[in-house]
DNA sequence: TTGAAAGCGATACCAC
DNA sequence: GTGGTATCGCTTTCAA
C-alpha cells in the first residue's frame, strides 16, 4: 500500500451555471486530476521544518502545508511551541495561558487545522462514533417508514453532540448474523443504539459484553449502561380500544404484532384493558397474530373477516397491517368505514394518503430518535446518574375516516 | 481523560423470554456493571508479557486478554513472532510461510482478534469510510423517500465491499452550510456520495480541491476522480409524454422541479422532446416550476387548473408534486382521471397507494445506491480505469389509474 | 522469510 | 504554564 494521493481539481464553469439558470442547458462540473503527490516520510518533516524556519513566532500570514492537512506540529512548529502545548490549547485545558491560546487559535484557523479522527480514537479509546443496529429487516433499512424516521432524529441529536453515526444490520455481511461485539470492535464505538432488537435474537445473551453503553428502542432493558426508549404502547393501545368502543363497536378484532417484538404484549395488553376498562369482554378468539408487514395484516384481515359473526372493527398493531387490512375489505367488498372500522398504529406517511384515511396511533419517531441519542450521549459522557433508565414518550390517536359508528345491523 | 473502561455485563433471563413466548410477559434484560477496569499503559505491557512468557509457541488453548481486545503484539507474544511478522500474515502479503500464517491466523481467531481501524487509519491514510452528503434537506433525510432507497442500496454495496458508511448533512451543524471539506477532513473519509446536491450551492468550487473519489446522484460532473449516477430521465419523462399523447391528450401542462437541479432540465426536455415526436406542440405557458415538495405541486396545479380552456392532462416531475396536483383536483372537484390525467415521477410507495393510484416513472432507487457503491469503491481502489464516468440506469413508466382518456369535450 | 525500528497524529504524565 | 516523551496499534522500509 502507497499511502500516496493523489489531488483532483474541479472547474466548474460558470458560464454553464448562468446558461442552465436561463433555462439552457444543465451545467456540468470538470475535474482534472494534477499529479502532486500526497507528501510523506522524510518529505513531510522537512516541510514541516521549513515552516518552523521561515516563520518565526511573527505576524506573518500562515497558509497549510501543500499535499496535506495541518498537523499538531505544524501549529506548534509556527509557533516555537511544543505540541502538547498546542494540544491543550486546542482543548481547552485550564493550564494553557490565554496569550498562548490566542496565538494557538489563530494559526491553526489560519492553517485551516482539523484534528485527525483516527490518531485521537488511538489514544483515547474514544471514538466518538455511535453505532446504530438496523435488525430483523433483510433490505429495508433507512427505507422502512417507521426507523427512517427515528434514524433521522437519532442523527440530529449526535450531530449537535458531535457525534457521527455507523450503520451495522443484518444482512449487510456475509455469513449470517455476525455478532454484535464484531462489528463493534473494528471502529471502537463509543455507543450502539438497537431498532428491531427481537427478544428471540440469537444474541441476546452477547449484549450482556458489550463494553460500551447501548439504548434499545422499543424493548425494555435494565442496567445500568443500557436505556430503552419508546412510546408508551399501553397508553396508546388504550386510547384506540376507548375509541372503538365509543363508537359503539362490540365485536373488535385485534391483528397483532409478532411474539418476539415487547411491543407486541405492549399493545395487546393496553388494548384489552381498555375494552375492560369500558366494561366490554375480550375474546382469545378475537386475536390473530401477524408479523408487521401488509401481507400478514391482509392475511389476518382475511381470516377474521370470514368469520360469523364478523368483527364491525380491527385494531391493527402497526399501519402496515392496517393497510393489509383495507385491501383486504377492498377485495371483499366489505365497505369502511360503513360495515367495518380499522384502526391502526405508527403513523407512517402512508396512512394518511390511505383510502380512507386511516385512524391510527402516532408516535412522535424523530424525538424517539432524539431521545436515544440524548441517552447514549448521556451514558457516554456522564454515567448512568441523572439519565434515566427508560425513557417512556406519549402517543397520540389520530381519528381519520377509516374508523366511524358501529353497524347497527350485523351481516 | 482516563481513558479507563467499564465493561458492563447484561444477564438475559432465560425464563422470561420463555414466559413471554407463552405470551405471559416480556422480556426484561438485566445488566449489571462489574467494576473490572480497562487495562492501559504498564499494566497492558505487563498482561501482554504475561501472555508471551506462559505461552510459548505450543498447542495450549488461547483466550483473549482479559479487559482489552487483543492485538497484534499478542499474537506476536503468544507465537514467538515480530508483530511486522503477524501484520504481514494477516494482510495476506506473499512474503511468510505458509506454516506461519496458518499459525497467525490461528492464535488470532482463539484470541478473537480484531484489526483496529484507528490504527490503520493512522498510519495507512485511508478509513474505509464513505461519506454521504444528504444536501438541501433541512430534516428529511433518511426519512425522505427517494433518498432512503438509495442509501439502503449504497450500504448495502458498501457493506459487501467492507467499507462503512458516514452521514453528513445540512441543517446537521451550527452554523450554516459547512464545507464538505471540513466535514470530510475529520474522519479521513475515502470517497463521498453527494446526494440533492444543487448547481447554486456556494459549494460547487470546493468539490474541486476534495482530495478523494466522488460520486453524484443526479448531478452531471465531469471528471477523472468523479462519477455521476443517475437514471436517464430525459427517456423517463418522453415516455411519459407518449404516454399520455398516446391517450388523447393535447392540452398537457408539466409542473417541473426547481432550475437548480439537473433533472429538471433533463425532464424537461425529455418531455418536450416526447411530445414534438408524436406532432404535439409544447407551449411554454403549459410549464410551471415547483421544487419538487406536495405543497409546490398543490399550488402549481391550482394554477393550471384555473386556466381556460383547461389542461386535460398534467405532468409532475415527483411524486410528492403528483400528490399535491390530485389533492388540488380533488379540492377543486375535478375527477381523476375522467376529467384530468396526472402523471409523477419517481414511484415513491405512495404513488401506488394514492387515489387513484399514480401513474408514474419507476426509478430503480436501490440500484442507483449500489451503483454509486460500486462506482466509489471502484474510483478508490482500481482508479478511474474502467470505472465509467456515468452510470445511466433506465427508468420505466408505470401505468396506474391516475391516467385515463382524454375527456372528449372540454369543461 | 523474518525482525527491528521508524513513524502515523494526537494525548497525558511528569519534570521543570 | 510549558516542554519532553512514552504510548495508542498498526504498516512499512531496511537489514539480517
Amino acid at each position: 500500500m502507497k499511502g500516496h494521493r493523489r489531488r483532483p481539481r474541479l472547474r466548474l464553469s460558470a458560464t454553464r451555471i448562468a446558461q442552465f439558470a436561463a433555462g439552457d442547458r444543465p451545467p456540468i462540473g470538470e475535474v482534472t486530476v494534477l499529479p502532486s503527490l500526497r507528501g510523506k516520510g522524510g518529505e513531510g518533516v522537512a516541510q514541516r521544518q521549513a515552516i518552523g524556519r521561515t516563520t518565526p513566532p511573527s505576524r506573518k500570514r500562515l497558509s497549510p502545508p501543500p499535499g496535506r492537512r495541518a498537523t499538531l506540529r505544524d501549529i506548534a512548529g509556527a509557533l516555537g511551541l511544543s505540541v502538547a502545548a498546542v494540544s491543550r490549547a486546542l482543548n481547552g485545558h485550564p493550564d494553557v495561558s490565554p496569550t498562548t491560546r490566542r496565538r494557538v487559535l489563530e494559526v491553526a484557523r489560519q492553517l485551516n487545522y482539523r484534528p485527525n479522527a483516527a490518531a485521537k480514537t488511538l489514544v483515547t479509546h474514544r471514538s466518538r462514533l455511535i453505532g446504530v443496529y438496523f435488525l430483523g429487516q433483510e433490505r429495508a433499512r433507512f427505507s422502512h417508514p417507521f426507523a427512517s424516521e427515528v434514524v433521522d432524529g437519532l442523527l440530529e441529536g449526535l450531530a449537535t453532540a458531535g457525534y457521527d453515526l455507523l450503520v451495522f444490520g443484518d444482512g449487510l455481511y456475509d455469513g449470517g448474523a455476525p455478532s454484535f461485539m464484531d462489528l463493534a470492535a473494528h471502529r471502537q464505538i463509543d455507543g450502539a443504539v438497537f431498532l428491531g432488537l427481537r427478544t428471540d435474537d440469537p444474541r441476546w445473551g452477547e449484549l450482556a459484553r458489550l463494553p460500551f453503553p447501548l439504548v434499545t428502542i422499543d424493548v425494555p432493558v435494565e442496567g445500568e449502561r443500557a436505556v430503552s426508549v419508546g412510546c408508551d404502547h399501553i397508553e396508546g393501545a388504550r386510547l384506540m380500544a376507548r375509541h372503538l368502543a365509543a363508537l359503539g363497536h362490540r365485536r373488535i378484532a385485534m391483528i397483532n404484532g409478532h411474539r418476539w417484538a415487547p411491543v407486541s404484549w405492549e399493545r395487546l395488553t393496553g388494548f384489552t384493558a381498555g375494552l375492560r376498562q369500558v366494561g366490554l369482554e375480550w375474546e382469545e378468539a378475537c386475536l390473530v397474530e401477524g408479523d408487521f408487514t401488509e401481507a400478514s395484516g391482509y392475511q389476518g384481515a382475511v381470516e377474521l373477516l370470514r368469520r360469523r359473526p364478523r368483527p364491525t372493527a380491527i385494531f391493527a398493531a402497526s399501519d402496515l397491517m392496517a393497510l393489509g387490512v383495507l385491501r383486504a375489505a377492498r377485495e371483499m367488498g366489505i365497505a369502511v368505514p360503513e360495515e367495518l372500522s380499522v384502526g391502526g398504529y405508527d403513523d407512517i406517511s402512508d396512512a394518511a394518503r390511505a383510502s380512507p384515511p386511516l385512524t391510527t396511533v402516532h408516535q412522535p419517531r424523530r424525538q424517539l430518535g432524539v431521545a436515544a441519542a440524548q441517552s447514549v450521549v448521556g451514558l457516554i459522557e456522564r454515567g448512568h446518574d441523572g439519565i434515566p433508565s427508560r425513557v417512556l414518550l406519549r402517543p397520540e390517536l389520530v381519528v381519520r375516516a377509516s374508523t366511524g359508528p358501529a353497524p347497527s345491523s350485523s351481516p
